[in-house]
RNA sequence: CGGGGCGUGGCCCAGCCCGGUUAAGGCGCCUGGUUUGGGACCAGGAGAUCGCAGGUUCGAAUCCUGCCGCCCCGACCA
């Protein structure tokens, strides 16, 4: 069964669909737009929840859970948000079937229409707010900061595995503060925890900034993101952290009582990381032979495969694997020994590589012989004997330098390939060439639309560091304050 | 919503233009054997309402009409 990768020079987007399918993380399923996240998959995105989760209480968070639905009603009580969310909402309006009275099968009850009909939640402010308006009376309930894990629902045109589809999984956190200050301080703190999950975790370089006006969250008074290169140039937005001001406090109601006694609308953020990240992941990191998993995110960091000839060597063979399989475990390695008879070493080796495991440790005859075994890098594709005494404290190790080698790779060609220009003519060879490119904006909606129109190419953000002195705007000539990010995206 | 493609055992797909016995092949699966340091081989076996509904015909996977579904490329978005 040769599984070839279409290769990445060939067609990228060809590349990414082969690996996510090919390495088992998730399928199509028969529902338009959707997909089944099969258990490879999944367990990624388990690991990814288990470490930010770990994150969000320890700056403070506590989990609960909020509605499914929403009545709709309560989505247009904020008028950017309906706005920007209306045209993608998934609408409930009757709560039960019957038998076909013309045929087989069932249909919509007539009789069963709901008063007020229900939307299944794109993202959660509405329902949320509503119900902090009953938690919060006093400064003394503040911060408020919640955290959730759930699926919703945004039914775009176009779906792409992972990247975007019709439901997703994604944690949204939202919190309520007592002042302004601490709220754009939650947002910034909770953005930073994000980059810091990308590139310590993920071993995927970002770029932290503030969106335009015009990419902005409906709602928000400012959107902080952080942006990613995947290994075609284009950016990804990885994780997005807004400061919501006072406007669903306002639109909910949502007041507490000062300590001298006044009465005052809450502040608020809300951020979320979603499935997304996942298809951040491969596009970073992966190679035209499948998957590259970082070694804090791998499901299993190593695998171990026996090799042998014959039952009896089999055994004995087999039986020194469990012992190395011990000795990982206890140094506590995710790892996972494949003696599966049925297939052959070979084959293993091929399926790991695709499914990105980050190390292989092999153990033939000659190593029981010898006291060694084979060690192979997925990142670098090398291989090389090392002795089984100290295998665990090696593999440990070696981990850690894929783990830092694979952030420091992704680092350099985000910074090879981000460049400044100050001509419209050098501004469009770079967007053409893929690249992030540095420029002078003037700060106005139409030379950014005119832009983008132009060369497809969008304000991903204005940057937290980088050049920030003024200049003339690359597009119109007018002044501009600072330099900003322009890339293709996905 | 426009443009393109596809729908045939679990998966990939040939066959369709030019209708005709039993729908071909590969992968996977089951049984037995030989194998095992980079996706093994041999023998045997199971598995298909050819997306759905009509129509044409002695006869339809194949031709005609309608419908459904999915994927890919564009316009909206995380």
């Amino acid at each position: 069964m040769a599984k070839k990768l279409t290769p990445r020079s060939e067609d990228y987007s060809k590349w990414y669909n082969d690996i996510v399918v090919d390495a088992d993380l998730a399928q199509h399923s028969d529902v338009k737009g959707c997909m089944v996240i099969k258990p490879y998959g999944y367990a990624i995105w388990e690991r990814m929840k288990e470490v930010l989760d770990g994150m969000f209480k320890e700056t403070g968070h506590s989990n609960a859970y909020f509605p499914l639905f929403i009545p709709k009603s309560y989505l247009s009580k904020e008028a950017d948000h309906v706005e920007g969310f209306a045209k993608e909402c998934a609408v409930i309006t009757h709560y039960r079937l019957k038998n076909n009275p013309d045929g087989d099968g069932v249909v919509v009850d007539p009789d069963a229409k709901l008063e007020e009909e229900l939307i299944v939640r794109p993202t959660s402010e509405t329902i949320i707010w509503n119900t902090y308006r009953k938690w919060i009376q006093s400064y003394r309930d503040l911060p408020l900061l919640i955290n959730q894990w759930a699926n919703v629902v945004r039914w775009e045109m176009r779906t792409r595995l992972f990247l975007r589809t019709t439901e997703f999984l994604w944690q949204e956190g939202h919190t309520a503060h007592a002042t302004q200050a601490e709220a754009e301080e939650e947002t910034r703190q909770m953005l930073e925890v994000y980059a810091k999950f990308a590139e310590e975790w993920m071993a995927m370089p970002v770029v932290k900034g503030n969106k335009t006006e015009s990419e902005r969250f409906a709602g928000a008074l400012d959107t902080l993101c952080i942006e990613a290169m995947m290994q075609d140039g284009k950016a990804l937005q990885a994780g997005t952290s807004h400061f919501l001001g006072q406007n669903f406090a306002r639109a909910f109601d949502v007041k507490f009582a000062t300590k001298d006694g006044g009465q005052e609308l809450v502040w608020a953020t809300s951020w979320g990381v979603s499935t997304r990240l996942m298809g951040a992941l491969i596009m970073t990191l992966s190679d035209d032979q499948g998957l590259v998993l970082p070694p804090k995110l791998a499901p299993i960091e190593a695998v171990i495969v026996p090799i042998y000839k014959g039952q009896d060597q089999m055994e004995e063979i087999v039986a020194k694997c469990r012992e190395i399989e011990a000795d990982l475990k206890s140094a506590g390695i995710r790892v996972k020994l494949d003696d599966d008879d049925a297939k052959r070493s070979g084959w293993k080796f091929a399926e790991y590589e695709l499914k990105g495991v980050p190390l292989r440790i092999a153990v033939g005859p000659r190593d029981l012989e010898n006291g060694t075994c084979e060690l192979a890098r997925r990142d670098t594709r090398t291989k090389s004997f090392e002795p089984l005494e100290g295998l665990a404290t090696l593999v440990r190790s070696t981990l850690n330098s894929i783990q830092t080698d694979l952030f420091s790779t992704a680092k350099s060609r985000l910074s090879e390939n981000t460049v400044e220009v100050d001509t419209w003519d050098e501004f469009k060879a770079a967007i053409k060439d893929s690249k992030f490119v540095m420029a002078h904006w003037d700060g106005t909606a139409e030379t950014e639309d005119l832009i983008s129109q132009q060369t497809k190419a969008s304000i991903r953000c204005l940057t937290f560091e980088g050049d920030t002195t003024p200049g003339t705007c690359v597009k119109s000539g007018n002044p501009s304050p600072r330099r900003v990010l322009f890339a293709k995206a996905y």
